[in-house]
DNA sequence: GAGATATTTATACAAGTGTCTAAATGTTGT
DNA sequence: ACAACATTTAGACACTTGTATAAATATCTC
């Protein structure tokens, strides 16, 4: 289990980048406009989630559209059930 | 969902701690001698996860003996499971 | 190609984090 | 009460991180 996984969903902007990400993919400026901070920032978030493999992107003209990737978020929570025993009917 | 609970799991010697006490109770001793790091710090570490109220401690004697708080992990993975779909049959 | 729009990259900086050593606190046994 | 042991707390320091602004890159339209 990667450390920058861990490292990527410790900060509240980056999660709710996923909730929001959860809903549709977006593109960037789509996500960036949910958040009161620059948009530089948000991008840098992106980034961190990107390399953390949570989501993916590709190019789509000017923009670039962002989608969740669910493979990991399994990975994530087989993490928590393996190990620390949640309860797998809940 | 609380933000200390995810800033807790980011460390990699807190995860590795709270694998430990997955085995068994543990003083806070017998935590510490597992990591190459001084007692100190690792005392720190598990003040930090007692905050985000994944372990809970209580004296034992001169010792403290730490254990897993279930609870809270049960919720991390509904958290994943809800938002992001993870496979509940998985 | 120039200008407009979308996004990222570069740089800087304040705030947060992990680690250390030293000191403090709590407990036990003499 | 004192000494020994177990653990935490206090301060200090290097490193990381989230944010901002400014510059760079990419695409589209004219």
């Amino acid at each position: 289990m990667d450390d920058s996984l861990f490292r990527a969903l410790a900060d509240p902007t980056r999660r709710k980048i996923l909730e929001l990400l959860t809903e549709k993919d977006r593109t960037a400026g789509e996500i960036a406009e949910q958040f009161p901070i620059a948009f530089a920032s948000v991008s840098h978030h992106l980034g961190v989630l990107k390399a953390a493999d949570l989501v993916a992107s590709e190019r789509e003209g000017q923009f670039i559209r962002y989608r969740l990737n669910t493979t990991v978020f399994q990975e994530v929570v087989r993490y928590f059930m393996t190990r620390f025993g949640g309860n797998h009917d809940a």
